[in-house]
DNA sequence: AATGAATGAGAGTTCATTCAT
DNA sequence: TATGAATGAACTCTCATTCAT
């Protein structure tokens, strides 16, 4: 018989981590709300009881995927702050490295940044949070001379965030660019604006 | 005998009108699903099958809203368009106060917006095809010479409309920013970026 | 088809009065526990949405009975209390006559009394209350001379209410007894005792 | 290698003690339904699949505790029983024992008394056992000419078991009065009343 | 003698929706 | 135009109980 079929005997950490990702799956793809138990635990090829071994409810396993992404996206951009004695000509490759990075997380946890970014009433906290974190880059930078004390950073940073998460849907997830080309594009973009010599 | 039973002052189409505004500000407070028929009903002081003399059911008239931002939208975003013999250095003016009418019609309407703009399954599409309007714009002012052929409209028009849905969020709902200074606030930003000599 | 079947159209209050009275039954007979509201409802001939639209939940409508028992008893036993003008010779006649309603009530309701004499939490608070009346009407009759002062009459009234709760349930619901008979007993048992000439 | 993983110091009766043990408590506590398998093999530091090991169910181990208090009680009582050649005047503190025996046995095993003399379904059944040994005990000193032929021993045993059972609550378990107190107390009060001359 | 892991069976509760009037 | 009363259909969650080791 093999593996197949086996139940009794799986470690339990195993089945915690296997409706984790399926509940990721699941609640990334229809929702919280039309996300039911019965279709995670079916998925998982467990029963309902046994959800709740492991979680305490519906709202439980939601949160801690919530969290785990919030955790995740907050330690990757606290450690992509610019260094203060960085070369200027290096400034737009290191922020677009920055940005490289958050598009490649979101790419590897589509379901996690679906749900942490998209779906939970927490999400405008955390962007607000994403914000703050890039704001506070831009001023230090803006210290050092890199950008114009004239840049409006609380504003600034609130549309670069507006401006990640539109491409993370109707690039990055589409597979349209890769977190490196739409990283260089933004920077581009964002440094030198559109205009010409009006 | 006529009026006898009717309730005082309502007409047929004033209770629609009454479910309507009532339920717009019900969704955008608390979304679709914790949203109730019977609370929706409570705060329009009329009876459940009265909703349904009007509805066909909690969808539809959640579709409605929806459709009816879709349209409004639309329709404003469509009369925004260029003319193709203006003065080059009036574009920046022309483009801010497209900018500023469509943050007008967010503010005014922000139950709806919240609905259609960031609740509805359509939201995605909504924006898709602000996106899209907002390409053509650009696509033909290109064409017009005011911008560089070199811009990636595409990836840009998603950008401007991440930076639209987020600044509406941040400073327009929350009073912060007239509709005016985040349109011109935006246009600055995008027409000559933030970056310096690099 | 005339009554029969008869849902649609009947009064609110029939059905919340229909349920109340099938609950206590079923209640009564089963005790809390065992006592499911898909059995009331079955008994009832309603739905089990139809219960909830009259009563929170199991523990409301528990509860509802157990308050309109305890109701119901105070204000029999408040009534009872004997007037301090009262001639000597007339006392037991008067003690067994205030017992004999408690009896004849507890008869006429036998469900609510085992909901609320027997099985409800309360219902250690509940004889509790029943004994201290019954100690303020003693302590007032020990005061007027009717009884002794060495009458440990915290201790007698608890000694009352567990003959009461036993022959209730041993005399009265076998339908051995008449409330009066019962009343008269217990009177000429607690006035004069067994005792002879020892 | 023997020892190997066991339970530190439990052999398996001792097991089976501490569940019986930690499991009257909680259903004393608790209630029987509201007790759960969980709490007790919690309490008792061991695993659900142990408690199986030495309880058929649920029901089973609170039947062996009501069972057990039964025996014991019957035990207890019977042996009470007076001797036919007592003298008179020894009556009343021979019935004083008995009774002081039954409240220390009460006192001694709370939980016991609780589980079945107040919470088992067969509290009924034991309480009309006790009642009719009272009863053929009162019988027996009735025919030996301790008590009138007039006395009800039928009605006035189960007084006494109502009057037992509402003093081991409010007055045993809460520490207020010794068994033997409460025995005297109950003695003197049924043997000589409380009336006067009326 | 003991346990980690799992489940069968069901209970209470909610909500959108509809009769009958 | 409106409503009082009722319900179908789910869904979440709990608990006693058992397998495999």
């Amino acid at each position: 018989m093999g593996q197949r079929g086996r139940k009794k005997g799986a470690s339990g950490e195993e089945s915690r981590a296997l409706l984790l990702t399926v509940a990721a799956k699941e609640f990334a793809t229809h929702g919280f709300y039309k996300t039911k138990i019965s279709d995670i635990v079916k998925e998982a090829n467990v029963t309902q009881p046994t959800f709740y071994l492991y979680f305490q409810n519906k709202e439980a396993i939601f949160q801690e995927l919530v969290d785990s992404f919030r955790d995740r996206i907050f330690t990757l951009t606290k450690s992509s702050k610019l260094d203060s004695d960085i070369a200027s000509e290096n400034v737009p490759d290191k922020i677009s490295a920055g940005l490289a990075n958050i598009f490649t997380f979101f790419n590897e946890n589509s379901d996690l940044t679906r749900i942490g970014f998209f779906m939970a009433p927490e999400s405008e906290e955390i962007k607000r949070q994403l914000a703050w974190q890039i704001k506070m880059n831009l001023d230090s930078e803006v210290e050092n001379g890199y950008f114009l004390p004239s840049l409006d950073t609380n504003l600034f940073s609130e549309i670069l965030v507006g401006a990640i998460e539109r491409l993370t849907i109707t690039h990055l997830f589409q597979g349209k660019d890769t977190p490196e080309n739409l990283a260089v594009h933004m920077v581009r973009l964002f440094l030198y604006g559109v205009g010409r010599d009006y």
